[in-house]
DNA sequence: TCTGGGGTCCTAGGACCC
DNA sequence: TCTGGGGTCCTAGGACCC
């Protein structure tokens, strides 16, 4: 508490689009978006500075997108590229300092606080940062340096692309006063409308704010947003990048077309299981609670879990315990347009502990499929149910043309 | 033109135990 | 069997982040 600290905030500049723009020239200097490429319910993950420009953002309907930006080039994502681009650049920060807290594939806070005694040393190695992760990965970035977590964020957010942003002590009532709330990492749409309903726009308005109001509404989290309306963190940076800090392994889709159609649903649980089960043992996790998401076509999205006995992570178990909660109230009432299935309560899977017995067996047959399909392919081996539904053409039948033909390049 | 997929954290209610 | 209170675990839902 007290005392000199420096942090800094690296915030990757349209980070999908401009993975791509490496190995592809014709999508640089122009409106160019990244789309998900699982089916014609497309949207917008990432646009680059020139769509925004057009109005063109993140989670925007592909149609859409294309009506207010007509000349707008478009990719599939490739999430396996922007991952290995995403520990290319920990890789890249990891040096330059022993506290390094990666918050998302394409975020991170570094304490800075050793090597810079000041804040001109601070501001140059923000610079310097900036500078590594174009020279060494060719990446536009900003960077925001601040005293804490919350104002290096919101310094990083404030100038894209290509910012650099630093917020001295002195600077921080007066960099935040004026800023809407929402501009607070933790300020979301909902808690925007209650704190306007108390008449609290600003971060200036809500540092102001009776902390008593604050309490009785939102709880301990009122306690907080007075801080942080005042510019008031503080929260370390945490070493956050170990797998000890993984809570929870899952994976959703959502389906070209609605469908309460019992197989079809089965071969989506089982192939959703099966990616599941295979990161589950990729990162050596078994986790004791499996989770399934329904959302129906109206949207309404409801959960269900199950705590097992032990700790697993072949698809068959996972598959077992999901197809117990899909059934658990009875056929789904309404047409299905997403399933979800999540692990966790993770344990670090034990080494060769029940190599003889039943649960060895399992583990076994899914290391040697995990290893097929590492030469074969993703999906080389895999349950029948989901190859049914392979061949049903249930999986990508309904992913636009145009998709489909840059899928295959 | 109906609204993705990967997560984390918090709260609230009920079961169960003492 | 008209009954208090505290603790913990489990499940469901929702807010929030990128």
């Amino acid at each position: 508490v007290g005392g000199h600290r420096v942090v800094l905030h690296l915030d990757m500049n349209a980070f999908f689009v401009s993975v791509e723009r490496l190995g592809n020239p014709h999508l640089r200097g122009r409106p160019a978006a990244v789309v998900g490429d699982a089916s014609r319910r497309g949207i917008v993950l990432t646009a680059s500075y020139e769509a925004r420009a057009f109005g063109v953002k993140t989670a925007m309907l592909l149609a859409e997108a294309r009506a207010l930006c007509p000349g707008l080039r478009i990719v599939a994502s490739n999430p396996d590229k922007y991952q290995d681009m995403s520990e290319r650049i920990f890789e890249a920060v990891r040096p330059l300092s022993d506290r390094v807290e990666m918050t998302s594939c394409d975020e991170a806070y570094l304490d800075a606080t050793h090597d810079a005694p000041d804040w001109s040393a601070a501001e140059r190695a923000a610079r310097d940062l900036q500078a590594k992760i174009r020279g060494e990965l060719g990446l536009p970035c900003s960077v925001g340096a601040a005293p804490n977590k919350l104002l290096a964020k919101t310094a990083s957010e404030s100038k894209k692309p290509d910012g650099i942003t630093v917020v001295r002590p002195e600077d921080a009532a007066g960099f935040l006063r004026d800023r809407p709330v929402r501009d607070i990492c933790g300020v979301g749409a909902r808690l925007e409308e209650q704190l306007a309903g108390l008449g609290v726009r600003t971060c200036g308005q809500l540092g102001a704010a009776d902390e008593e109001t604050l309490y009785a509404r939102f709880g301990i989290w009122g306690h907080w947003l007075k801080r942080m309306g005042n510019g008031v963190d503080d929260s370390p940076v945490a070493r956050l990048c170990d797998p000890e800090s993984v809570k929870s392994v899952g994976h959703s889709t959502t389906f070209p077309r609605n469908t309460r159609d019992p197989e079809v649903l089965k071969g989506y649980l089982m192939w959703l299981c099966e990616k599941v089960a295979r990161r589950l043992r990729a990162g050596g996790f078994a986790g004791r609670t499996v989770s399934l998401t329904v959302r129906y076509a109206d949207f309404e999205t409801v959960g269900r879990q199950a705590g097992l006995r032990e700790a697993v992570n072949d698809e068959g178990a996972i598959y077992a315990a999901c197809a117990r909660l899909l059934e658990k109230p009875g056929p789904p009432p309404r047409a299905v347009r997403l399933l979800g299935v999540s692990v966790s309560s993770l344990e670090r899977e034990p080494e060769n502990r029940f190599l003889f017995d039943e649960l060895g067996k399992r583990r076994r047959a899914a290391a040697a499929v995990d290893a097929l399909n590492a030469r074969f392919g993703q999906t080389a081996v895999g349950r029948a149910r989901t190859k049914t539904a392979e061949r049903a053409g249930v999986f990508k039948s309904a992913m636009p043309a145009f998709l489909r033909r840059r899928d295959a390049r």
